[in-house]
This record gives C-alpha cells, sequence and structure tokens, in this order.
DNA sequence: TCATCAATCACCATTTATGGTTAAAGTTGT
DNA sequence: ACAACTTTAACCATAAATGGTGATTGATGA
C-alpha cells in the first residue's frame, strides 16, 4: 500500500470532552497540509449530529465521554456511513472497551500518549485503509476472533440493575464468583447476592442457564 | 508486558522451503544472545514432525511452501500446541492468506523484506504474547471480527466425540451433571470425566466459558 | 496384532455455587 | 420525610462442579 502525496487534505473531525486534548490535536492537525480539522466536538451528540452536513473523511472520537460514550457513538456513525474511518482515542489500554469499540466497528484506535506526529500517520494510515493498534490489542482481537467470543450483551428486559448486568456480563464471559468479586473490587458475598437476584429476574438457577438466556436474547435482538 | 531479560534463550525453528531465506535467517538469529535457533526445515511436513521433540518456543512458518502449505501447518500445530507462537512468513502482504493464517491460528506474520534486526523484535514480542502485524492486515481482522464472519477455517472443529457433543448440547441447556446422567442413562461419574474432556478440547474450565464458546460458535454458524 | 481412541465407571480431595436469611448504608423520587 | 430500590455484606448449610488418578471394554485402523 503506498501513500501518495494528496490532492486534497483529509478532512477529519474530533470529539472529546476534554478541552485540552481537543486544543493539542487542533494545534497539531493545523499544521498540517494533508490534514484539514474540519470540526471538533465537546460531546458524542454533537458530532454525531453533525457528520452529515460536515462530510468528513476520518472521525477521531474519544472512547469515554459522559452522557453518550464513544461506544455508542460508533454504533450510531457505523450505521449511517459504513464506510467511515473512525479512530477512537483512549487514555490507556482499556482492553474492554477498545475491544467492544471495534467491535462496534471502530478502525483502530490511538493512545491519548501517542506522539502528535504519530496521529498525523495514523489518521492517513486509517485513510488509506489501515487499522491502527498495539501488538497486544492485536493479540488480543486474534484470541477473541478465534474464540469467536462475545462482545457485549446488554440485558435490558428484565429490569436489572446497572450492578447486576456487570455481574451477568461477567457472568457470561465465563468467570468465577471469586473473580467477579476481585474485578468489580466487591466481596464475595455481594457477588454471591447480585447473583441471586439476577437468577430470581432471569428465572433460573444456574450460571449456564443464565449464560445461554443472555446469549440467546442478545441473539435475537439483532 | 514488560521485556525482562532471557535468562535462556528462546527457542526457535523455521521452515522455509527457500534456501536463501533460511539461510539468511539463521545467519541473523545464531549472532543472538536471546534466540537460539534450534532447527531449520525445508518443507513444513518435516517441521510438524520434529515440534514435539524439540520443544520451540516460537515456529516461524513460510505462508508458501509447496505439499503442505503454511497454512496448514499452522492447523496441525495449532491443535497439538495451543499456546504455542507461531510467526508466519510472506514475501508481500497477501492479504487473504494471512488473514486465513491468522483464522488458522497463527500470531502475527513477517514480511520477507523487513529488516533483519527486527524479526528478532518481532520474535521477542510474539513470545512475550504479541501479535505482529500491519495495519493493513489488522483492519482485515476487524472487519471480519465486526461482521463477525467465520472465515472458512476459524469455525474450528473442536473434535469433540458424538458423546461429548451430546453433553454439551445438554450442558447448554442448562443441565446439572445429575440431570444429565439421569438423560443419557450413564453415570454421573462418566458425565464427570466427559466433561473433563471436552475442557480440555475447548479450552475451558468451567460450565459457563464452555456454555459461551459453545453457543456463540453455533450462532454464528448461521 | 498392536496402538489409539471412544465410552464407560470409580475414588478421592478441594473448590465453587446455590439457597435461606438478615441487615445496614446510600440513592431516588414523591 | 418516607417509600422503594440498589448496593453492599455476612452467616449458615448443602449441592454441585472441578481436578487428579486409574481402570475396563469395545471399536477402528495402521
Amino acid at each position: 500500500m503506498e501513500m501518495t502525496k494528496q490532492d486534497k487534505p483529509i478532512r477529519v473531525i474530533i470529539a472529546d470532552d476534554n478541552k485540552n486534548i481537543l486544543e493539542s490535536v487542533q494545534a497539531v492537525l493545523n499544521d498540517s497540509q494533508d490534514i484539514h480539522l474540519v470540526a471538533s466536538f465537546g460531546s458524542a451528540i454533537e458530532c454525531v449530529e453533525n457528520i452529515e452536513s460536515l462530510k468528513p473523511d476520518v472521525v477521531l472520537l474519544d472512547i469515554d465521554m459522559p452522557a453518550m460514550t464513544g461506544i455508542e457513538a460508533v454504533k450510531i456513525i457505523r450505521k449511517k456511513f459504513p464506510g467511515l474511518p473512525i479512530l477512537m482515542l483512549t487514555g490507556f489500554e482499556d482492553d474492554d472497551k477498545v475491544f467492544n469499540s471495534i467491535c462496534a466497528g471502530a478502525n483502530g484506535y490511538l493512545l491519548k500518549t501517542t506522539s502528535l506526529e504519530s496521529l498525523i500517520f495514523q489518521i492517513k494510515e486509517v485513510y488509506a485503509g489501515g487499522a491502527p493498534m498495539t501488538p497486544v490489542i492485536a493479540r488480543k482481537m486474534l484470541n477473541a476472533f478465534a474464540k469467536q467470543q462475545t462482545p457485549q450483551s446488554a440485558s435490558e428486559e428484565y429490569n436489572l440493575s446497572k450492578r447486576e448486568k456487570e455481574v451477568l456480563e461477567l457472568l457470561v464471559k465465563g468467570k468465577s464468583y471469586k473473580m467477579i468479586s476481585t474485578q468489580l473490587n466487591i466481596s464475595y458475598e455481594t457477588v454471591h447476592t447480585h447473583i441471586r437476584r439476577i437468577y430470581q429476574k432471569l428465572h433460573v438457577n444456574s450460571v449456564s442457564e443464565a449464560v445461554s438466556k443472555t446469549i440467546i436474547q442478545k441473539i435475537l435482538r439483532h
């Protein structure tokens, strides 16, 4: 894949709730001949609303934003603009979020700690059809791919509380009570209580039933 | 993932039908303290046959070889040695082949045009749990993943026996060991044994993991 | 025929999961 | 301020699952 000089600059928009990030990205991209930062937004909603009119070539999305998260934004954008390259921005390698973003249709991600010159390179790369990611994330993707793991299944129908959904997610991923308690930083007994409620609400009485029910549910919604 | 100094060199074997490649790789690896090229083979078959006795830490496989291709070799090796890192070697970015290699279980790939110093680095990386690949290939993987495609080879068989499949079916339906034993008219301990084997073959160690894996697999096949 | 694998069963020890019950602190909305 | 709900946590007892080891029978195939 050869990188030829752009006749027209790559149109980029960005959404990030952190002003500092926005500003520094702006500064760098404005210096570039090949990239034109068309607009920047402080929230995902604004960004999504303006894509149609702005017609960007590449979208940069902070993965963590209040109200609408970057992941949700990806889903919406991907649905309306199947081919539009989307890069996620994240402060650190939050595996699950990056993983879910990618499942939602993101084309790669950038660590905010990445050098800003590298940013320009990565934007060009994703525009040219590449997918920036580090070997560690790549490996995770491959593993997940090989295992055909489930991304994320939100179980709305059963009136599960936020915490209960979290716990159920982890159960579906095959975690034990103990692992869940560690991961969520709560006691084993609390996990036990949550699972009790989950079982009540789902009308099941074992992990395997809960897991089946949850996955099937999720699939059927598509 | 931190790269610490190796106390023992990484044991590497390579298969490539091109003598020039073999020789230059040999030359480079022999200069390295951290890597020990244990053996090199001119064909995939020889390579596969000798893995067991050589116990390498990393395998390098040319993607294009006569008789048995690298891809076929990957499948075989991956089956016998689930955790063994495999790097594919290819002359150019043959997307499909690389893609299929990865689906077959390769952990990354190297262009033969890559600098030989880089080669050492990449070997260390895959040994440490990374997955060397270029952005273009990564993009393909992501697309396939997002679409939840099942590439030819990725719909792995797990070599479950007839009985094991039956037991797994019931597990997925949420049945307990006891219920399964009743339904199949076999003892609890036999169920236990079957499940043991199933876990081995699926590389899991709990019902929930087995169930997730199985359902996803099944659903994705259509 | 010898080797391999599928299917069956058992004994053991240990870890996990499940169900019943209780309860305190925090949140939210009326 | 009160009700309703969420999240947290604990105690107890029992059921279930997991892992190690070993073993027998029959079928299949080199």
